[in-house]
DNA sequence: GTATTACATCGACAAACGTGAGTGTTATTG
DNA sequence: CAATAACACTCACGTTTGTCGATGTAATAC
């Protein structure tokens, strides 16, 4: 919202003396941000957020051989785009026999979503 | 939710027959994962991630010379990230004298943040 | 006018990224 | 058994990233 707070009348400050006092912090901590950030990252990139969008609207765990045709990329490169978010520690895998599912870890989002709500 | 639907029972396909049908498709599409990723991979550095925080906690507009002070980088590194998220389009800027102020763009964050919920 | 401040931009660098071709591993089919 | 499918992993590549020091630009203070 664009509230249009005062604009503090700033003055350059004196030779040697510390400019303006902060005076607005974050209220999210390092620690908070590291986390959020990770699974920001791992969103930050089309398929993958396409990939979570498949995952997430199916609500089950999905088979890789499914997933492939979906995109215009190669097999190899979806396999890095999966093990990123896994990394990230957004979705996890199953093997059965040949074949391997994947599935969002419930709640993985909540803390990013949250923050942005 | 792990709601462990059938795991379709796959079988190895025949010599040069299709793999697996898909059955799922993302709801969202290129467009739309554009954007959002964009917004995403702006916000998946922990820097730029407080720095949002902080401007949106603030509800106005903040000075970077109030910003510098809070994180352990160099002037030029967080002139870089504010550069960053404006070309995200998350924030903008308003010049007032020898000050630069920064305000979160209202709805910036709106898309990502439905899909997230 | 001169000195100095606030901020953006440039140049450089190592690290990480997205991509595909190729390879390896394992399981299934026949 | 042999052939082959599904998938992950390795290697190589060009691109992008985060970082800093140095420089440029514009405005303020004296």
């Amino acid at each position: 919202m664009p509230v249009d707070l005062e604009l503090a009348p700033k003055q350059k400050r004196a030779n040697g003396a510390p400019c303006c006092e902060p005076v607005v912090y974050p209220d999210v901590d390092r620690e908070q941000a590291l986390r959020m950030a990770e699974v920001a990252k791992a969103l930050g990139d089309p398929i993958r957020l396409q990939l979570v969008d498949v995952l997430r609207k199916h609500a089950g765990k999905v088979c890789v051989c499914e997933l492939v045709p979906l995109f215009d990329i190669s097999q190899s490169t979806l396999s890095h785009h999966l093990g990123k978010l896994r990394a990230a520690g957004i979705v996890d895998s199953e093997r059965q026999g040949l074949w391997a599912y994947y599935y969002v870890i419930p709640d993985a989002l909540e803390e990013l979503s949250a923050w942005l709500s």
